[in-house]
DNA sequence: CTATTATCGATTATCGATAATTTGTTTCCA
DNA sequence: TGGAAACAAATTATCGATAATCGATAATAG
């Protein structure tokens, strides 16, 4: 449970104890199958039971616990098939999302996404893994808030922590370095303005992505 | 607030609460903008806060209750556009699961879905709108089940409750009379086997029903 | 008269304690 | 010995009360 480094200073007692125990588990810090009670994690925080169940509540919605009623709850395992059906379910979305995105993109927006892949390149530096992974969502997230659809956008949000808890599990050195090289390599072809070829590229992209870290 | 007919007998008291409160949004009983005070609420069930706020920690994560912090839940209003979006995306992902799950339907499926719509006939001649949304969702959903991927089964979940409360707001009588004649011709076109044909007559019939429905 | 501060009512957020549930263990009897 | 029943430990679920917060309104100073 670490009494760790980082404690959010969100505004509700729930919330911080949300965004800590969800980093967390994120960062691998919380394994699979821990198990996450109650009055313990209440007294690490120094607070009473209600804001911690607040914030397992949100966090089962998430699926990064798994709550057995009367029973308690366990940090979920992350299993090759969710990892599948995850990948099936954004290939099927963000092909959708950065081919009508695409055509409202303007010299702005590419400078904004050269600069998340500029700061990826200094994580990459900094050996900062949980950066690398937040600014890679970052420039995936991009195409989900530009195509102008909440439900989609909503959509992201929830597979975004599934992704980066199997990218941050499964992370090999190799492919971190690589990958502002190929964001790079997708915005030549977005600014070539094929849709196929765009969603395409992507869509390979994410392939290959989830082919090398899953053997 | 209704202390009305159905308390669902679910296990817990957040169960029956979240249930209960759940059901009255969609069938339109709490209107968008009512405000939910916890107080209140508690009062009603004859329970403390606790459960209460637990239910609607979960109604809030699920769109059917905003809540704004220190200030309190109100029932979500459900804009146009965000019925559009929610339409855009279930085009998308249903698409895809009617196609993928096409090639498994066994004559026993058939004979399940079939049950279905006989049992959403009943439905409209006893003029049970509620019945008769849950039963197009279960068609609907069967193809989700059958696709064989969790996150796209509980996107489905998500988006379902959004839909429902769109029909049940805009229902019309004579669209609820078409649905089950429209679930069979769809029938006869899974039976085809033609992948491109079967896509695309479901969101074709997606469309129209959402056409019908915004005007 | 205007702008800032103080107070108030309503409601949420948090608290610490009790009740209920589950699981495992021991006891007792056939 | 085997198996039901009573018990015990751990933990969640629920409770009722207090503290913190917000928006509105009243009071006050300049």
């Amino acid at each position: 449970m670490s009494n760790s480094s980082y404690i959010p200073l969100g505004n509700s007692i729930s919330e911080q104890i949300y965004l800590t125990l969800k980093r967390e588990i994120i960062a691998g810090e919380l394994q699979p199958g821990t198990r996450l009670i109650v009055l313990d994690i209440a007294g690490k925080f120094q607070v009473s039971q209600a804001p911690v169940r607040e914030a397992l509540e949100r966090m089962k919605q998430e699926g990064l616990i798994n709550g057995i009623p009367n029973k308690g709850s366990v940090v979920s395992n992350i299993t090759s098939k969710e990892i599948r059906d995850i990948f099936v379910l954004r290939e099927i979305i963000e092909g959708y999302a950065v081919r009508t995105s695409m055509p409202t993109l303007s010299e702005d927006d590419y400078e904004q996404l050269e600069m998340i892949i500029r700061s990826m390149e200094e994580a990459v530096e900094r050996d900062d893994t949980l950066g690398i992974l937040e600014l890679d969502m970052d420039f995936h997230g991009f195409f989900y808030k530009r195509c102008d659809n909440q439900a989609i956008l909503e959509l992201w949000n929830q597979m975004r922590t599934k992704v980066m808890r199997f990218m941050a599990i499964s992370n090999r050195h190799h492919t971190t370095d690589l990958l502002a090289e190929w964001h790079r390599r997708l915005i030549t072809v977005l600014q070539t303005g094929d849709g196929d070829a765009v969603e395409e590229a992507f869509i390979e992209h994410m392939h290959a992505y989830k082919f090398i870290h899953m053997d």
